[in-house]
DNA sequence: ATGTAC
């Protein structure tokens, strides 16, 4: 495969590279990435990406790239809504895993007697791991209504505030018409798992300020240094997966009826204005807003723990900061050859990162906060929309860090007893209920976020908010 | 990612 350096941290693969594709793929990277980039099928993938229909632009990926199913995780691809597709594989089988960045009025001196006993409150409170329940006990008809109404579900129930709301990516609630692709099993897991965390990347973290770049705005965003946080990373559990599965599947045959070519199975798409595609567009949605309300469930319960030790610190504020979907297809509209366009734009493992005069609300003249977990035990980041992201990426930027060994490779090579260990020599609190599972999640499985996060930056797709440090893991 | 295999 042939791959042309435009810039420092622009790349481009040609369309020529295979008669099927219809546009270009590019991706930013860091030059010292690129070795890396070729082991695995990720750019093959891309590429595969650029031969689906309706796709504009490029076939897109961030520093974060890595293999997926079908389509590339760090993957962005937009599709013009009137003859191009949708496709499940676009978006991932855990439709909106996103991050949640909460803030308190608490600096980690203060915590420091306490923390091991908060993980440990934490850890009994919130169902870690794979069919481990629920937070909450509802029935079939509640269940419709939360996925309906996503975030108002949790308001209307007294989980969430009006203003969390604001801070949440399209205030917590997507468009959903109807539930007539959603089948009964996807309910039923759904039910059963309503507010838990998962497994595999999930986590819980408390970490804290360790830097802030931009002194006055982070100040006027309730930043300031040492104050401790907690990131929740999770997604739509077994709901979101039912429904990637069941369109996975059915799409296989739906691609063909629409006489649509696949070079990969798991790029099985249908025309997002046929039947089907709008079936798993609302199905899509309805697991969007289910991951919404999982997260607020989970900050919710966290908000509760916390204020047991309000007497040991001082009286808590708990504020969220933001809340984003990181696996996502969403309808937007974008400028293409000069031309209003209404386009589907899929972010596998990308966040939306629109610039400050593109977004309305709390965030508006500010930038869209792209929230950037590193891998466990490293350095996470806020960064914001900057004024590159439409032009360069149908304004998105990356997720996180983006593995570099796969989940089986981590496993055999990485003891996770000696892991733990030198998290915790580090000062880190590691609290995990499978510690087999925490090898797949070393930082020597990761990309190094610095820099991935250094590309969006030089690029101006984002801007350096603040950075911040680990305290405390939790895992299922 | 996942009641970690239709």
């Amino acid at each position: 495969m042939k791959i042309n350096q435009i810039n420092d941290f622009i790349y481009e693969i040609s369309s020529e590279e295979n008669k099927n594709m219809l546009v270009p793929a590019r991706f930013y990277a860091h030059p010292s990435q690129i070795e890396t980039l070729k082991k695995d099928d990720s750019l093959k993938q891309l590429t595969n990406v650029a031969t689906l229909p309706g796709i504009v632009g490029y076939s897109l990926a961030m520093p974060d790239i890595h293999q997926g199913y079908g389509f590339p995780i760090g993957g962005v691809a937009a599709f013009d809504a009137d003859e191009g597709i949708i496709s499940p594989g676009g978006v991932g089988y855990d439709i909106n895993c996103g991050i949640r960045l909460n803030l308190t009025n608490w600096n980690k001196v203060e915590i420091q007697k306490i923390l091991g006993s908060i993980v440990n409150d934490i850890y009994n409170s919130i169902p870690l791991g794979a069919g481990k329940g629920s937070l909450i006990k509802i029935n079939k008809n509640e269940f419709e209504k939360l996925v309906t109404e996503g975030i108002d579900w949790a308001i209307k129930n007294g989980f969430a505030t009006e203003k969390e709301k604001e801070h949440i990516e399209d205030k917590g609630k997507l468009i959903v018409k109807d539930l007539n692709g959603v089948s009964d099993k996807a309910i039923e897991r759904g039910i059963s798992e309503i507010g838990s965390l998962g497994s595999g990347n999930h986590f819980i973290e408390i970490g804290y300020v360790s830097e802030i770049f931009d002194k006055e705005l982070g100040s006027n965003l309730g930043l300031f240094k040492n104050q401790v946080v907690v990131w929740i990373h999770t997604g739509s559990r077994g709901y979101g997966h039912q429904i990637c599965s069941d369109f996975a599947k059915e799409y296989q045959t739906v691609s063909k009826k629409y006489g649509i070519q696949l070079v990969d199975r798991g790029l099985a798409c249908a025309p997002f204005k046929s039947k089907e595609g709008q079936e798993y567009y609302y199905s899509m949605n309805s697991a969007a807003n289910f991951a919404f309300v999982n997260r607020q469930l989970i900050a919710h319960k966290i908000m509760e723990i916390l204020e047991n030790y309000s007497k040991k610190v001082k009286p808590l504020k708990f504020e969220l900061f933001y809340d984003l979907a990181h696996n996502i297809a969403k309808l937007e509209t974008h400028i293409v050859k000069g031309k209003k366009k209404q386009l589907v734009v899929h972010r596998k493992g990308a966040t939306r990162s629109f610039p400050a005069k593109y977004i309305k609300g709390e965030f508006a003249n500010i930038g869209q906060p792209v929230l950037v977990p590193g891998s466990m035990g490293t350095s996470s980041y806020i960064l914001l929309g900057s004024e590159n992201s439409l032009e360069l990426s149908f304004g998105s930027s990356c997720h996180g860090a983006g593995r570099v060994k796969s989940r089986s490779q981590a496993k055999s090579e990485i003891d996770p007893r000696k892991l733990k260990e030198s998290l915790e020599r580090e000062g880190i609190i590691i609290k995990t209920s499978s510690l087999s599972s925490l090898s797949e999640e070393a930082p020597d499985a990761y990309k190094d976020v610095e820099t991935v996060v250094e590309v969006v930056n030089n690029l101006r797709i984002t801007k350096p908010l603040a950075k911040l440090k680990p305290l405390a893991v939790i895992k299922g």
